[in-house]
DNA sequence: TATCTTTCGATACACTGTATCGCTCGATGC
DNA sequence: GCATCGAGCGATACAGTGTATCGAAAGATA
């Protein structure tokens, strides 16, 4: 074909000048939009409009790119009002809020040590908010909230990503979960389980939530105020 | 070639006849000795003598793989001794030890609800010790146990991981985390950070762990004996 | 202007999970 | 005893992954 019939190129716009946050940025949106496996290098190249082997010029590899999706997460996850106790609260909280924004951030958190700026940033306003307590309880005071919201958040998202699975269909619950779970507690080889499941009270996720970290805030208080 | 010519298939040890047990295992070796991204369909195929669409017959895709092995895992965790607090402390302890056994426990806890027989057998033997406790209280004190367990040893194992990765050879932490956080720190954007990582006393793994639970479970044991 | 150096990214590779569908083998009917 | 049918198995194929390699292009230096 001549070039005289052949059309040019369409103009791509311009291809715009890369950057790891503009690289970070379509990660996130990947992700959010279909979840962490839906997040593959090609996938974030073509959504930039640029070759895959481009994003190794501004990240070392996967893992990497993983790791600033979870910083720049980090941003939105800051400690508020005064007082070590509403410190850790608002922190955890934060987190929270920011895993169900980001669905994919509990398959992330705890998975590798965080040291990113914007974590960093993240935990100085909680020790900055711990000023009073003595320093040497600081440490365990902050490791055990995050340790309970990552598994707390973990355990949450799991248990909704399980319900949403299954509520797409009804009849795939009908048919699954609900029976298996009926007919494994009828057999009685779980008898106490099945007795709590019967006859238990059944918080929502917000309770469970609260009610975990209560505890785990009551226990500290305790510790430090003797 | 002639079949004359043509050497006998090497007589491979009879196929032994395959099960999820044995697949599960397989599994599980695979991932004790190369963590979990060594755990293939095609691997786990491999060392059975198998053809790998042959798993097939017996698991549903390799998410049925994860949770079986998981399952397995449950198999060693299990409360012990006499009251709430002993039953919910040993069954913490129980589930660190098999994540320190099988490290790859940490990327799959809390990722899925778990509801095999194993992980519910667990479960029982935790409620069975409760039966004391007042039934409304019940899932809540062990969701919260539960839920600090599985964020505690993730970043346990996180932590363990980066030591070990930079440890492999000591001039790559000596060039990068080390002088890395050294120089963040005395940037003095994280006056209250700088402060705990230079004055306060470093608790080694287990003892970060202990503190943690026994924050939670003090907390615990205030809001029921009252 | 000519040579050297460095950067860049297309191609290629080894590997993944799993859908498809031709073939084999056992059971059934005549 | 033989032919036909059916079902299930698993080899092959596919679409995708992360990233090593290395030729070509661009920039720096003499």
């Amino acid at each position: 074909m001549l070039v005289w019939e052949r059309p040019e190129p369409p103009d791509r716009p311009v291809p715009a000048s890369l950057s790891r946050e503009r690289i970070v940025r379509a990660a996130i949106d990947l992700a959010d939009a279909d979840g962490l496996e839906a997040v593959s290098l090609r996938k974030v190249a073509t959504a930039l409009d640029v070759r895959p082997m481009r994003l190794y010029g501004y990240i070392a590899g996967k893992e990497e790119l993983l790791d600033l999706m979870v910083d720049a997460a980090y941003a939105e996850i800051r400690a508020t009002g005064d007082g070590w106790r509403e410190a850790l609260r608002s922190h955890a909280e934060a987190t929270r809020r920011a895993a169900h924004e980001h669905e994919w951030l509990a398959d992330l958190l705890g998975g590798r040590p965080q040291l990113g700026p914007h974590a960093l940033a993240s935990g100085e306003t909680v020790l900055a908010a711990l000023g009073d307590v003595d320093v040497d309880s600081v440490m365990p005071m902050v490791a055990a909230v995050k340790a309970y919201v990552i598994g707390a958040v973990r355990r949450e998202i799991a248990e909704r990503r399980a319900e949403r699975a299954t509520g797409m269909d009804e009849k795939h619950w009908q048919a699954s979960l609900g029976p298996y779970l009926q007919r494994t507690l009828a057999t009685g080889r779980f008898p106490a389980l099945a007795t709590v499941v019967r006859d238990a009270a059944h918080l929502d996720a917000d309770q469970t939530f609260r009610t975990g970290l209560d505890f785990l805030l009551d226990g500290i208080e305790a510790r430090i105020s003797n």
